[in-house]
RNA sequence: GGGGCAGUAGGGUAGCCUGGUCCAUCCUAGAGCGUUUGGGACGCUUUGACGGCAGUUCGAAUCUGCCCUGCCCCA
């Protein structure tokens, strides 16, 4: 289960790199013989859960986290038409429990409002129970007749978070609508990703939404990913879930509600955006290991070196670090083969030199190298780890900045898109966005840009010289 | 949705066209023993594979059909 020789394909051939890294820095075994339906090797999943864990920190501020049923009613799926066209095509049924056929067939859930909604609808009564901010983090299935990728386009999402808020007023619910695409930015720069923000156009957003605003990463290849949605629902749900409450005046009133969500493409977007030829690059706050040590043993100091490498890790777990120290009988070059590719922030090595020295060898997973003496390690290495997540998010922020062009021509957006993203003035109106789509095969993602590479100016429209307003385009996952 | 390519030890491959020479090649990995260790160590011993089902045939990794799985390109 170990990687290689020769490593990886190089990040150019991005495709290529994105399948070949996710086995060989063991985070997902794509040999489950269901299409679609993925592993979690343990490193990926303590991947996993570290960007989780900053997720929950983020929402527990604000939300209470909840579990509801994968199994949904038919009746009550079926009850919120846009919803069901649609998810319509995508639902996995339950149909038979053993030999018998079901009285009411149950969807497995591709996502929860009408599993949550029915239960919203016991639990709202009175201005007083408002709002309700919860979430849960659960896997949901969708029938993709697409091309599947692991991590990306799933047929189980095993790492769905979904936050369901009930308002009592329609502004209340946008407020919300911004709190949480706040929260998201707040998340993604934990992971030193950055994303644009941008408001769907109509056609684009969630079955049974007012609006959808969304958060695009930029994949090396220069299309783009969502990797997080925030749905104001207006009162299209809590019309058919029947969610009222009575107000201070004692009258009933319909609730508004928003649902947001993020799901296991933040891990793709992670490992995407700081990974090299030679595997994972990951942040400290989400690397499952974040110091490697790696002893230089000669035979003639061996126990001395054991010990001086197993102190080191004593203190430096002590200070709250997550560390390996590698005992394995390798050659060195091949342990710092082996923690590079799975994203190890920082390897320490301890030899008799360093011993004989008063220091230990510092080395960031980006190259840099430095010597740390024994008796300031904890403030250095401590130094070093927040300026190793400042590198990563800078070095990350200009290749991003590099792959958003504004533009002025359909020409020049279809030279923008083979790299990155196009930012073009544009109406508004369905006809220019087809036009633009199928000229030059690219998604219109949204307007409202938030970015802070995008400046929001007026202008007139690319295609019909109307009124328009900035607007990103992009070829998509 | 349309098209193309592929599936051989844990990973990567040769063999397939032209059926028998294959109890299947090479690299890597795994296990054991010993010597090693400041950027992918070496020696010896050893484990391990023809995606599934049906068919053609005296004989199938090789030919045919279907299924499953994966990858690439286009809408």
């Amino acid at each position: 289960m170990q990687e290689d020789k020769g490593a990886l394909p190089p990040k150019e051939t991005f495709s290529e790199w994105y399948n070949d890294i996710l086995w060989q820095a063991e985070i997902m075994d794509v040999r489950y013989p269901v299409k679609g339906v993925y592993v979690w090797f343990p490193h990926g999943f303590a991947m996993r859960k570290a960007t989780y864990a900053i997720l929950r920190e983020l929402l527990d501020k604000d939300h209470d986290e909840t579990l509801f049923p994968l199994l949904i009613p038919e009746n009550e799926f079926m009850k919120e038409a846009e919803h069901i066209k649609g998810f319509e095509e995508e639902v996995y049924w339950v149909t038979h429990g053993g030999t018998s056929e079901l009285d009411v067939p149950l969807a497995l859930r591709p996502t929860s409002e009408t599993a949550i909604y029915p239960m919203y609808a016991l639990w709202v009564r009175s201005h007083a129970d408002l709002p309700i901010k919860l979430y849960q983090i659960v896997n949901t299935f969708r029938y993709e007749t697409k091309h599947t990728r692991p991590l990306i386009r799933l047929r189980e999402i095993t790492s769905f978070e979904e936050a369901h808020t009930v308002h009592a007023t329609w502004e209340e619910a946008e407020s919300q609508v911004n709190d949480a695409v706040d929260l998201y930015r707040a998340f993604y720069d934990r992971l030193c990703v950055p994303v644009i923000v941008s408001r769907r156009p109509e056609w684009d957003k969630f079955p049974g939404a007012d609006y959808t605003i969304a958060t695009d990463a930029i994949m090396p290849d220069g299309k783009t990913l969502q990797v997080g949605t925030v749905h104001h629902l207006g009162d299209h749900f809590s019309r058919t879930f029947d969610i009222t409450y009575e107000d201070a005046q004692g009258e009933q009133q319909l609730a508004y509600q928003t649902c947001y969500g993020i799901s296991e493409r933040c891990i793709a977007a992670l490992i995407s955006m700081h990974g090299d030829d030679r595997g994972l690059v990951l942040p400290p706050a989400v690397a499952p290991v974040q110091i490697a040590i790696v002893p230089i043993i000669i035979k003639k100091r061996e126990e001395e070196v054991r010990a001086a490498a197993e102190a080191l890790e004593t203190e430096l777990k002590e200070a709250g670090f997550r560390v390996k120290t590698d005992f394995r009988s390798l050659r060195p070059g091949a342990k710092y083969y082996h923690w590079e590719m799975r994203g190890v922030p920082l390897r320490i090595e301890i030899g008799p030199r360093d011993i004989d020295n008063g220091v230990v060898m510092a080395v960031t997973r980006l190259g840099e190298k430095m010597t740390v003496t024994r008796d300031a390690l904890i403030p250095d290495i401590r130094a070093i780890m927040e300026s190793f997540t400042g590198h990563l998010k800078e070095r990350a922020e200009q290749k991003v900045q590099g792959q958003i062009v504004s533009v002025s021509s359909l020409e020049a957006a279809r030279e923008a898109a083979a790299t990155g993203v196009a930012v073009i003035q544009w109406c508004g109106c369905r006809e220019c966005a087809t036009t633009i789509e199928t000229e030059i095969d690219v998604s219109v993602l949204g307007t409202d840009v938030q970015s802070k590479y995008i400046a929001d100016t007026a202008g007139t429209c690319i295609i019909c010289g109307k009124p328009a307003r900035p607007a990103i385009i992009a070829r998509t996952y």
